[in-house]
DNA sequence: CCCGTGATTCCAGAATTGTCGAATTATCAG
DNA sequence: CTGATAATTCGACAATTCTGGAATCACGGG
């Protein structure tokens, strides 16, 4: 992963409403979640999530796939991996990144 | 760490500029980079640099410390760590995300 | 074909962000 | 104080992003 690629994701992933669903993608696993279940849980006008997805999909960060009458999201793993990978790689101290249960507690 | 300051983080790090930035104060370690040393990497005007700067360390994402004429600028590890973890939590699969050596060769 | 549902596209205005020269502040040396 | 260097602040403009209503497209059922 380049720096431009990284800022890229970086900053799509940085607006709170696409940061959201792109969470939603991800722990949705590879089943992925329909556009209308985004919608619900972000309460926005679809014009304004549509928007955001597109910008995620443009970003790689996301996938769309037509099943019938609904579009299902699923999120770009790979790309998320990678993402945290050159983060922890090249903008982090290096130091034990996985401690989750801390995470809670602090 | 919410998901607010989470996309707060990751947008100030979703530009170019700022991103090679703070990637420069996390290489440089606690001893930290001044201005000047970072405009001569980025190559970018003063001001615009300044600006991305104050971006930076409005998201807490880096410190500055005057030193005489120098201002010395430190990247807020501790910050840095916990947006990987919180990435690593919430938006990744999950899967290893250390295999540094991996990544070159990719 | 017609209707309803899911979702996008179009459009336009508001808001934010990025850029950088000029002026300014801060500090130190002589 | 004066001059030089380091860096910020100011100000103004260009560019991009965000938002959401209205129109449109896509699909399936009757």
């Amino acid at each position: 992963m380049d720096i431009e690629t990284a800022s890229k994701c970086l900053s799509e992933l940085g607006n709170p409403h696409r940061l959201e669903a792109f969470r939603l993608l991800i722990k949705a696993g590879p089943e992925g979640v329909s556009v209308g279940d985004i919608q619900r849980h972000l309460n926005i006008p679809k014009s304004t999530l549509s928007h955001h997805i597109s910008h995620l999909v443009w970003a790689g960060l996301a996938r769309q796939e037509r099943e019938g009458r609904v579009l299902r999201c699923t999120a770009n793993f790979e790309l998320a991996d990678q993402l945290v990978a050159y983060l922890c790689a090249e903008c982090c101290s290096g130091l034990d990144v996985v401690p989750m249960e801390e995470q809670e507690g602090a």
